[in-house]
DNA sequence: AGAATTAGTTAGAGGCTATCACGAAGCGTA
DNA sequence: TACGCTTCGTGATAGCCTCTAACTAATTCT
């Protein structure tokens, strides 16, 4: 679906071939990992799927490891597109929208959520590119958190009137996120409500996302996605002054 | 420092030995899970490292899988004895203590964490009696949810006054929710507000834990101490009635 | 057409899980 | 105490895996 490496460049006949053999070692990679998971993917069984034996993909990926990580970088720049053109939907396309596309990507495919948010290999750090790209989601996520709502809560019929209460945690996590903008999306300015709400943003809905994909809900019988449309009602209720 | 096997019956000399090898093999197991993560388990190098040769722990566990559902068992045993824990603390010990208690749970081995709550492998099922320890925690956390605040919230100021602001997709939810309380906890009789309000614990704080453990936070410098004390802190802000 | 680059092969080292058959202890009992 | 049964640990082996190295074959470039 998403053929990231088919048509990079592709001047030269080689490099032609060499990109889609490139794209097939991944695509069944993907299968792979999405019927038993990243740890149990394995080059050989690529290979030997493909026709060719054993050490031929070393001449594709350096190894393992290079592999994995490219599907990581993969499945963030599909999360960044998603993102993307869930905020090119509407004008004001605000964390209503987001939230959607985020719960439609991860449904989609979970195995590829966990490939970003599930458990970390403790000695693993991401290469730089996949962290800015990381950025980026931070950065779409914080301007959907900055833009007021249309015309209140899209999904809700609340008004929103509880913004006041104020409580003494909230201030002093507040006082820590004072001017910290900066650091994260590229040089973006944003005050300490809006790194809150897309910080609150962002944990809840993975919080629920990460256990519903994980089954943990499975045995009791209640519609995760109502829990999830609860929650980011909850989360536009509380919305910016203006 | 969890021996839950070493004093398990313990009548014959041999099941003495057998329950402290076996005991010693967990053990060795946990450091290399907290290292190298779980998928880096490896029976031989535990076998290498107590001087005996591979198949050895055979003997012991019927395979690398048996010996991680024992792994995951204690951590559930683990995870609900800190939580019994800290419900005995106070006599009407509520949902704040519980957090702490979880949090504390969670930074003490990360990994420990992610062994129950982290990247799924996708053919596995959790036997009966490790599940029977989930529904004993969804119990106790459901006790704490239903028991009213002590005083008001304990880490906060705030006053509970905005309870009655109810979206649409609440009470879908809350609908949805009535009279589930007998699949959870063995026949515990909740109303759907405390269930809401036990799915929203859960989910919100193991949101921040899942992130913060994965290192997702690690560039933005700001505290997941204070973010953690700010949603405790609204989860509580809207309290039962009474 | 010849030279240089690249693709794919087999062989092999070293790791792992897991099974099997065999010796070597230990234990309960006559 | 001495016998017999049970259990522990061993080496050997099969079958996976990752990854390196040397070699062949195909293709592209000059």
């Amino acid at each position: 679906m998403a053929d990231t490496d088919t048509d990079t460049g592709a001047k030269t006949p080689r490099e032609r071939y060499r990109a889609q053999v490139r794209a097939e070692i991944k695509e069944r990679a993907w299968e792979q990992i999405a019927t038993a998971g990243a740890s149990a993917l394995s080059l050989n069984a690529i290979a030997k799927q493909m026709g060719m034996s054993g050490p031929a993909l070393y001449r594709y990926f350096a190894g393992r490891d290079e592999l994995i990580t490219e599907l990581i970088r993969d499945a963030y720049r599909s999360l960044a597109d998603t993102f993307r053109a869930a905020s090119a939907s509407a004008p004001g396309a605000g964390l209503a929208e987001l939230a959607r596309a985020l719960r439609d990507w991860a449904l989609e495919d979970p195995q590829r959520y966990f490939l970003i948010y599930g458990t970390p290999v403790p000695g693993y750090h991401a290469p730089d590119d996949i962290t800015a790209i990381a950025g980026e989601n931070m950065a779409m996520l914080l301007d959907a958190a900055a833009a007021p709502a249309p015309d209140g809560p899209v999904t809700s019929t609340a008004t929103s009137t509880a913004t006041s209460a104020m409580t003494s945690a909230t201030t002093a996590l507040d006082t820590d996120l004072e001017g910290l903008g900066r650091q994260w999306a590229d040089g973006h300015p944003a005050p300490a409500a809006h790194l809150h709400r897309a910080l609150a943003f962002w944990t809840r809905l993975h919080g629920i996302l990460s256990l519903e994909l994980a089954g943990h809900f499975n045995g009791m019988g209640f519609d995760p996605g109502l829990l999830y449309a609860a929650e980011l009602d909850d989360l536009l209720a509380h919305s910016p002054p203006h």
